[in-house]
DNA sequence: GGCCCTACCGTACGCTGTACGTTAGAGACG
DNA sequence: CGTCTCTAACGTACAGCGTACGGTAGGGCC
């Protein structure tokens, strides 16, 4: 047969079939159904039904991929509508939104925190999508009296515990409720006499675990923060939260 | 000496010389020495003098040894001395502690990082040195007189930011003021009518960057808020922190 | 002395990312 | 139509990874 099948010669792909979009949208799907774990330029390659170096034409290499199918996500990202209301509420609306961004597809949750393991952070920038929402959060601290140090503090400080609940939320993926019940397992097991409280509270600490509801829990924490500072500038009660001197 | 320098045969280790806890030792310092990108059982095992199967004498795998590690410095952890005072300052005080544990050693940094990467989190407890600090501060949550479900929560929140704000700061290390400067540039560099705040920021916003003092900053917003807080049995303002009843 | 147990080790397999050089097909031009 | 060029797509190769498997030698025991 004129069919040489030997051990998989690919019948060469056309000419212009490929393209970063294409491949970037292939790479997302394959990190929301078979996880990071199991991605790689070969499987990525072979579910485009390509070889593995073509890939190279569109990224030169696997970061720089990575690197735009997150701003690929994030620059798709449409902030929730303005709802109006108090600042600190519509605040709590546009973090919750970002929550939802990262919580919402596995691939974003795992690209996250590749870029967080990341050694040398090159020359990724600062998720370029979601900017008019962190444009927006500082619209409201400011709008709020709040002063230029305290608000770009007070954003940061908003975005890396989103992010760090994000991330959290990714370990318990699938088997919620099988996780939870392991985690609590693992806590009742410890010593009742040292640890009575963590025994005692077993329940509720697993119950925390679940996502959605303890991340609103901070941010709320969080928010009402916020609001009792109150006024930034005669800041300076002795038990109080003082403006951070710690080395 | 009578080396046979053919290709490396080594002269076969004595008979007792390893143990987990000098791999252990030998992995931590490689970690912090050469970074998390650099480490390999191979290379772990070089610098032990040992050919890389002996270590899968005393850890079935790489991740299971990544746990002991962890599990390791963990459990060496002392928590700062208590000092007194009102429970949010004696909290505070713990929490800066966990803080300066995640951040003080680069290797432990890049456990968290990589624990958190992982898609099966296997039978890795929960930090099961950092116990006693878990303790500590549920008993001032609850000696302050929050209740059950609402302390749990309080603490992992916590402990969430913690970890988010450790994990952000490892990836600022080394360079830390070049690294604020490209930051700062990148902001800058936006388009000043979209978002006028974060390019007037972003100095500010640039500053906040610097690990230790954000997270004294946001942490302090957390224990204002869980102070505000106040009777927590008597919550249900319009708008202000509900009982977290989202999804 | 002889034996066994096991700590240590060498080899090998399948996987990874990607450097490098090759090839073929589309578009431009005579 | 023929030919030339440019480059998207490709195959091969390499160094390195984690680790399964089986071998080997040396300390402890009878």
């Amino acid at each position: 047969m004129s069919e040489q099948s030997d051990t998989g010669r690919r019948p060469r792909t056309p000419r212009n079939t490929l393209s970063a979009d294409l491949i970037l949208d292939t790479a997302l799907r394959l990190l929301d159904e078979r996880g990071l774990d199991a991605f790689s330029m070969r499987a990525l390659a072979e579910e485009l039904g390509v070889g593995t170096m073509a890939l190279y034409t569109y990224f030169r290499s696997k970061e720089e991929l990575f690197c735009a199918a997150r701003d690929r996500v994030f620059g798709r990202y449409a902030p929730p509508p303005r709802t109006g209301g108090p600042w600190h509420r519509q605040l709590r609306e546009a973090c919750l939104g970002l929550y939802q961004l990262f919580t919402g597809r596995p691939s974003v949750l795992q690209l996250l925190a590749e870029q967080h393991r990341a050694e040398r952070p090159a020359e990724q920038g600062p998720a370029v999508g979601a900017v008019a929402t962190m444009e927006h959060m500082l619209g409201l601290l400011r709008g709020a009296g709040i002063g230029r140090e305290e608000a770009a503090r007070a954003q940061t400080a908003l975005v890396q515990y989103t992010v760090g609940a994000a991330l959290r939320a990714g370990r318990t993926r699938c088997t919620d409720a099988e996780q939870r019940r392991r985690f609590q397992a693992r806590l009742e097991s410890l010593s009742a006499e040292d640890f009575p409280l963590i025994v005692d509270l077993a329940p509720e600490l697993a119950a925390a675990q679940e996502s959605t509801t303890q991340y609103a829990f901070g941010l709320d924490l969080i928010l009402a923060g916020l609001r009792t500072a109150g006024s930034w500038e005669a800041a300076g009660r002795d038990d109080g939260a003082p403006p951070a001197q710690s080395d």
